[in-house]
DNA sequence: CTGCTAAGTTATCGGTGTCAAGATAGTCGC
DNA sequence: GCGACTATCTTGACACCGATAACTTAGCAG
């Protein structure tokens, strides 16, 4: 209904959207101002509002966005790390960590406030299938006999928090004092703390 | 030479601290203004320039002693949580959970955007010892052949990274969808996570 | 052409961070 | 005790921000 006759601008959401996100990443989501926005992409202060509720309805719209990117990222990862589940696991993990550090706007966008207050759950698009993927290939490495077994929401919400803490720390705060490549680092991380399943039946038999 | 003669007020800069703090505590972050605090310590608007030089050095301040409590939670599940190494380990990452449970607004000051600019590395006062603390529960759980060997480092960070998450997960964004105490769920979820020693020799030695 | 509604405008309000200049009150040297 | 000095706080202002109300314009349906 919006997106197809363009009235005076021609899709002025759109453009407000891209102009937020060029501000957002040139200058951080902190000083993004609506009103800048706004007179960027050629229109009065409050023309905003006629496409948004609010400040924070852009952010969540850009917010939400950033998570489809991040989602089709995954996706990819999936997809083209074939053969060792653990290896596929590794891979889905990374491709968020490396996502964070090459975009880290978009990452900020993604843990904005504005994303974790209620009304957030109103104007979610496409609820995202980056979950399910995740304890998919947990599943799978459960099943392949590589990772420990035990309820696999449990492991996956720990890898998620691992790959979201990871990001988080090596984007956010300096990815300073790590030797090389951050994201190679990630993933060396990400190899070692995988829980892998124990090889031995019982625990230390005495023999 | 600051904190020794209360000229008019007597220790405003303590004062403007804990407001801010309530603010913070009972309206979030997002919504503190410099101005509200000042005004509810009984003085004017640009009072709280004589003792911070921004509105973010007050956040700074607030955040470093936020980090001063979690790291005085953690040392003492370090002391309290004897024998076992890895239960040390899983208590002190568990006492970061249960802080950020607790503590939402001192959470919430420890990773504000204020924190990471290069301004933070300035006005920080004592460089709080958490960091090290954690390399060493690794390392003893190491030396006790209970974790993976490897670069204790990389080890720590994935530990750091894993309890920083789940605290996001579960603090910032809802702790929906898990069953019980969202305290015990991050305990069990570190619990798993723990990178354990293969209880092997050579992986799969072919007999 | 006549409504009707979406889209954009101007004007304004209350609020915010920050600064400059002045007033005030303690401390120190004499 | 007294003047100089400096730290502290106030007043007043500036520029900006998010948000709303009332008005104008533009495109479409009948």
């Amino acid at each position: 209904m919006a997106d197809k006759h363009p009235y005076h601008h021609g899709d002025l959401r759109r453009a407000l959207m891209d102009g937020a996100l060029a501000l957002v990443r040139e200058r951080g989501l902190q000083s993004l101002s609506l009103r800048e926005v706004a007179s960027q992409a050629g229109v009065s202060a409050a023309a905003p509002y006629h496409h948004f509720a609010d400040k924070a309805a852009l952010v969540r719209a850009l917010g939400f966005e950033a998570l489809g990117e991040l989602d089709r990222r995954m996706a990819f990862a999936e997809t083209s790390a074939p053969g060792d589940p653990v290896e596929r696991l590794v891979a889905i993990g990374s491709a968020y960590v490396r996502f964070a550090l090459e975009r880290p706007d978009l990452a900020a966008l993604m843990r904005a406030p504005e994303m974790a207050e209620p009304a957030a759950a109103q104007d979610q698009p496409e609820h995202g299938e980056s979950w399910e993927r995740l304890v998919r290939a947990v599943v799978e490495c459960q099943q392949a006999g590589a990772v420990a077994p035990g309820d696999p929401m449990t492991l996956a919400i720990g890898m998620w928090a691992l790959v979201q803490g990871l990001a988080e720390l090596l984007a956010s705060r300096g990815a300073d004092g790590i030797p090389g490549d951050p994201s190679a680092f990630a993933e060396s991380v990400l190899r070692v703390m995988v829980p892998r399943a124990t090889h031995t039946a019982p625990p230390a038999p005495i023999l």
